[in-house]
DNA sequence: ACAAAAGTGTTCGTCCTACACCCATGC
DNA sequence: GCATGGGTGTAGGACGAACACTTTTGT
């Protein structure tokens, strides 16, 4: 499944009872709801341009080719169908039911994150260079309607996998540019966790877990002005296990090659 | 940092060979040590018989069948390696580098856990019927030497996870059977977290979080007697997420045959 | 009687929560 | 001045760690 746009052409055509391996990715944004001010967690999503499925709107990903790790498929078949490079990107879950699809397919899932200036500025760079993906477009994370294949089932995985690691890990800084003020971070978690926290004490638990370092610089503008803070690099963005030191999630530009056709 | 040491196109491999799939199993139960009598977290290997890493220890698995589940295959790889059907089934992560093995293989790896008492059990039951699995054998969890593959890393991913899920979660049950002593149930926390837990106030926090019930009957013959509790089957064993309900990693009997991938 | 495990009680520190309150800026 | 978000202080409750203590058995 969830070849996308992608060509499945170099899949070998005939034998019918082959596995073929697809990966696909979860990718959670957070952009500012022009109605209300507050953050509203988004996710693009790629209409399909064939059977089966055609026309529904379905997780971007590809097939796994055979000289490449999962993770740089993920990577990969993200740039290739949306444009998009993440700023974090973990495995989820790997979706192996015979039914999933007309084919028998186990697609390996990844989540990813996408900073909020980064949505902008890479969709920008691809309009510049006239490469810029079609067929994609920004849902509700938290009603993406009905979606191709089990992909529904599987960004409702995603979204618990997020809200359970935004409690105990730094996630929610993947989502946000290098300097942030405390009320930008809040307004992150807030967006994943669906519910307000107390202004006060989210201060105090964020401060208190030596991930931030507070700058001498504020962002004005409206009221008493915020102090700026930054990440502190020496934490691990988020805790992924012994697995952590192997390859650490960081994404290479990978040039994308227009190929959304 | 946008350097990811990942295999150039240079690298990609002359044949378009397939992308087999496997599926593995990391297995645990708990033993009581002849020795001091404290529980051991052992887990059980197979040796290859076949390259690559002939004769080396390996995780039990075998590969994906076109037909089925990727649970299924777990449970079935695992009964026909070693005999054993678990009482608890999770997939734990997919495996897929390039250079893992010789040849393109993504192993999705599960990971389960054996009531103690249904280990010599199911053995007893397979000596009787003389089907008895050949090159299996028991190793300690924390220590099992040098695997096949990328097993060892794997074993250390499983055991995170099991160390992380028991804290919060019922899995420790999933060791044990029907019947047990607050006793029984701490020496199965100890051996996971390789710790001594204090005996008391254990003990609360297992009578407040709800997933017990006192029995009337007592496990007499050393000291004084102590309450024997069974599980509350109302709670779940383990928090699986949204994926719960599809499939609750319950494990059909599955006649095993006696192979060794 | 004694040892040892079963089981109870109490104290202390930490962390989360709610909420009152002060501070600094735009208007 | 006044509204609003930034930022501090504080009291109460939940919960885990540490440990003293009582109970009940086998020997």
């Amino acid at each position: 499944m969830t070849q996308t746009s992608l060509a499945p052409d170099t899949a070998r055509a005939a034998s019918t009872d082959a596995i073929r391996v697809a990966v696909s990715t979860v990718i959670f944004t957070v952009r500012r709801d022009p109605g209300d001010g507050s953050g509203r967690l988004m996710m693009p999503l790629v209409r399909r341009t064939r059977e089966p499925y055609e026309c529904l709107w379905a997780l971007p990903g590809g097939w796994l080719d055979a000289g490449e790790g999962l993770d740089a498929a993920a990577s990969r078949t993200l740039a290739e169908t949306t444009g998009l490079t993440p700023s974090y990107l973990e495995q989820l879950y790997a979706f192996g039911d015979v039914d999933r699809s007309p084919t028998r397919v186990v697609s390996i899932v990844y989540w990813a994150l996408l900073r909020a200036d980064d949505v902008d500025a890479q969709r920008a760079a691809h309009e510049a260079a006239g490469d810029a993906p079609e067929n994609v477009a920004w849902f509700d994370a938290n009603a993406p309607g009905t979606l191709a294949f089990d992909h529904n089932e599987i960004v409702s995985y995603a979204l618990w996998r997020l809200r359970n690691k935004v409690g105990y890990s730094r996630i929610a800084h993947g989502l946000l540019s290098d300097l942030f003020t405390l009320a930008d971070l809040r307004e992150v978690y807030e967006a994943i966790l669906d519910r307000r926290l107390d202004p006060a004490n989210f201060r105090r638990q964020v401060e208190n877990s030596g991930n931030l370092i507070p700058t001498d610089r504020f962002r004005t503008g409206s009221h008493r002005p915020a102090r700026l803070y930054r990440y502190n690099q020496d934490v691990e963005l988020a805790d992924r296990g012994p697995l952590s030191d192997s390859e650490p999630a960081d994404i290479q530009p990978s040039s994308p090659e227009t190929s959304t056709s």
